[in-house]
DNA sequence: GTTAGGGTT
């Protein structure tokens, strides 16, 4: 047992071996050091590994000749003059997006056409924007500019053009060749989207059909195996192996090559646990208050699966925070601090960050670390990829991720806590080593880590596929089981996808119909795109445009799941009761039209969303989006009268009646029925049992209506509860009036 | 009684 009690007062009971810390002898020669072992002098037990890491985005601290990329230039310009597709690998901060478009430039390739580089984040493809137009000398939207959602920073003067992966996939619908383009760079392809990987297999189609003899290709990934996107393309059948450089000749246009540019990291310390923690948030507590006490000062980065453990571990660590900082006032004789703990006097500041936070508390983790302070930072796997944090000199790593899967059979998804893969884990741990040698302390057995999966499968492979097979249908690929994908989806997901774009109504037997077509046009949900078009009919176009905005913001309602922290009770109570107040009974579509109306009229917006749990950023992108639907609305349909498709001279009830009708007749597919005497449903497709998440308002009612339409349906666990969530009550003869091929009037009586 | 992270002409 630890002397100073900060361990007992966890949980008396239970035995934690975390970093060796209960051995107390520094461990064998195969066990993983604790963080004070490895200060002292039985480091030598420590099983420490260093690792490169990889980047979130490639964006250099530093450029031109200085980065390790300088050395590679002229092989990369010599690939790319004599391949048609080029791989690179780059490791951290090598600067490959940065300069390999700069080298391409000036190589001419501007001449002929267009450089495109794909990201999978708005913010990066940004950033790198700026930063290139910076080193040429030039303003954005000049020679370099960017295209992200809501932003088109380009001119026909515009050469090197930096997009998020989606836009250039949207882009294809209307230039399927790349015509403008003389390069296409897919950068970090390992993260695997579904929209890399969608523009991987519309490549390789342009390839094989040799549309493009003159187009280049260059894929730039961390991935430790190149192997992958090389064979992915040589089966194209046009690409010999490895062209000029294995002697088989001139090498040419249709050939591969993978060069490997260095990568500038510090050296980061692993160490793993010696035997396996079956709590992995008190072991994480462990972990951090003795980094916080033994190790010399730098910031701490945890990475958890979800907020619920962000919460119940920030809950513990201030505890033990307070703790600490008793026994270092008060010094107590039966409880004394050891002497290895006493040298340090830093406090420590506890930073959750995730993505459902709202961005006000998310920028606390940014800020400067106080004098005489360390910054804990509490972390979902934001922080692997999307953001990087100044500061960090340690990583402890969970070892765990939720990822969604999608199962086409019963059309559940699941949001699982499971292992991370080995590259995941390589990437945290590279965290730690960003701005000097750090140390990455896993919470799980150098014997589990072998036995991760190499690769976090791709989303492709865990995705509901009904958008991308629109999508497919609209660029005129009707035999989707064809497609060259890098990796297949799974067995039944792409006719589970097509069924249910049949049930809609987008597809007959002819292929893609006009609804169809309309649906293609609009980048929402297919279902959702339905609201919008049946919502003339309903004259409820205004509302349904807000609503289907909403639907496609995550993150608008701010839930704090577990930790109660005193001093907040009060402000909860508050906010829990102006979000009843602010509630309609009927669902929570209608909930959130209301609360985005409110939103709109009030003038102190940001307080009205701290009073009633809102995230104020999510409302502001629901904004954007709603701007951006109505702006197609009116192209697709011609010259969309909003007025004559809302009822604004109805009254409210009216209004609401016909939204809940939109609702029903939009989203039949996702109707379900209450199971008397249970407070449980009953989905319609499928017909599984399932219950109404806590969050909806309709779990404050007495009475249950007997029908509703739902947005998600999920469940949290193998066998564990199936929830529907965004949850609105519609009448059961509306689903026969709307829906008459599904329901029967004596069927929805009963 | 409580879902990770991205992204869209």
């Amino acid at each position: 047992m630890h002397p100073t009690g900060l361990r007992r007062s966890q949980s008396p009971n239970k035995r934690r071996r975390v970093m060796n810390e209960e051995k107390g002898d520094g461990g064998g020669s195969q066990q993983a050091s604790s963080p004070s072992a490895s200060a002292s002098a039985s480091a030598s037990a420590a099983h420490a590994v260093v690792v490169p890491a990889v980047p979130a985005a490639d964006v250099a601290t530093d450029s031109g000749d200085a980065l390790p990329i300088a050395e590679k230039r002229d092989e990369i310009l010599k690939a790319v003059e004599e391949n048609q597709v080029v791989i690179l690998m780059g490791e951290t901060g090598s600067g490959k997006t940065t300069q390999v478009p700069i080298y391409l430039h000036h190589a001419g390739y501007t001449s002929k056409g267009v450089i495109a580089i794909t990201q999978p984040r708005r913010v990066a493809a940004i950033t790198v924007a700026h930063r290139v137009a910076q080193e040429l000398s030039s303003q954005v939207g000049d020679l370099v500019g960017y295209s992200v959602r809501f932003e088109d920073v380009t001119s026909a003067a515009t050469k090197i053009r930096f997009a998020t992966d989606g836009f250039l996939l949207r882009d294809c619908v209307r230039d399927g060749d790349f015509s403008r383009y003389s390069v296409l760079i897919l950068d970090e392809a390992h993260e695997r989207t579904l929209a890399t990987d969608m523009l991987f297999g519309l490549v390789k189609r342009l390839l094989v059909a040799g549309k493009r003899p003159q187009l280049r290709v260059i894929v730039m990934s961390a991935t430790l195996d190149p192997s992958k996107y090389g064979g992915f393309f040589r089966s194209a059948g046009v690409v010999p192996l490895f062209g000029g450089a294995r002697g088989r000749g001139a090498g040419g246009v249709g050939c591969v090559r993978i060069v490997r540019i260095p990568g500038r990291q510090h050296p980061v310390e692993i160490f793993h646990t010696p035997a396996a923690e079956e709590d992995y948030v008190e072991a994480a507590s462990i972990t951090v208050m003795q980094l916080h006490v033994e190790q010399p000062p730098g910031d701490i980065l945890v990475f958890l699966p979800g907020q619920d453990d962000i919460e119940a571990l920030q809950q513990l660590l201030e505890d033990k925070r307070v703790k600490l900082d008793r026994l270092r006032r008060h010094p107590s004789p039966s409880d004394p601090l050891p002497p290895s703990w006493q040298s340090s006097s830093l406090d420590m500041l506890i930073c959750p960050i995730y993505a459902a936070l709202p961005v006000d508390q998310q920028v606390e983790a940014f800020r400067p670390t106080p004098p005489h302070t360390r910054k804990v930072v509490l972390a979902t796997n934001i922080a692997e990829t999307s953001i990087t944090l100044p500061g960090i000199r340690y990583v402890v790593d969970s070892g765990k991720v939720k990822l969604t899967t999608f199962n086409p059979r019963t059309g559940v998804e699941m949001l699982l806590r499971q292992d991370v893969s080995k590259a995941a884990a390589m990437q945290r741990s590279g965290r730690a080593g960003r701005e000097a040698p750090g140390q990455a302390y896993r919470l799980f057995t150098e014997a589990d880590s072998q036995g991760l999966a190499d690769q976090t499968p791709p989303e492709i492979t865990r995705a509901d596929l009904a958008q991308i097979v629109l999508q497919m249908r609209a660029y005129g690929i009707s035999n989707e089981e064809s497609f060259p994908f890098l990796d297949a989806p799974k067995e039944g997901a792409l006719d589970k996808a097509v069924k249910m774009l049949q049930d809609l109504g987008a597809l007959d037997n002819r292929g893609l119909t006009d609804l169809g077509h309309r649906l293609s046009g609009l980048p929402v949900v297919p279902m959702h795109g339905r609201l919008l078009l049946d919502s003339m009919e309903f004259g409820c176009l205004e509302h349904m445009l807000s609503i289907v905005a909403l639907l496609s913001t995550e993150n608008v309602w701010h839930h704090t799941l577990t930790s109660e922290r005193k001093a907040d009770k009060e402000r909860r109570k508050r906010v829990s009761t102006n979000f009843r107040r602010l509630a309609h009974p009927d669902g929570d579509h209608l909930t959130l039209l209301k609360a985005y109306h409110r939103w709109n009229e009030v003038s102190d917006k940001v307080g009205f969303c701290k009073e009633h749990g809102i995230n104020h950023h999510a409302l502001v992108r629901a904004t954007k989006i709603r701007e951006q639907l109505q702006g197609l609305l009116v192209r697709l349909l011609g010259d969309v009268d909003m007025a004559a498709h809302t009822q604004a001279a109805v009254g409210k009830d009216e209004q609401w009646v016909s939204i809940k009708q939109c609702l029903a007749k939009a989203f039949f597919l996702n109707a379900a029925k209450l199971m008397p005497p249970t407070r449980k449903y009953r989905t319609e497709y499928g017909r599984q049992e399932v219950h109404v998440h806590p969050t909806s308002v309709l779990v404050e009612r007495q009475s249950l209506p007997q029908w509703v339409v739902y947005n998600d349906f999920f469940q949290t666990g193998v066998g564990k509860k199936l929830y529907i969530k965004t949850v609105t009550a519609v009448e059961g003869e509306w689903l026969v009036q709307f829906a008459p091929a599904k329901f029967t009037a004596a069927y929805v009586k009963d």
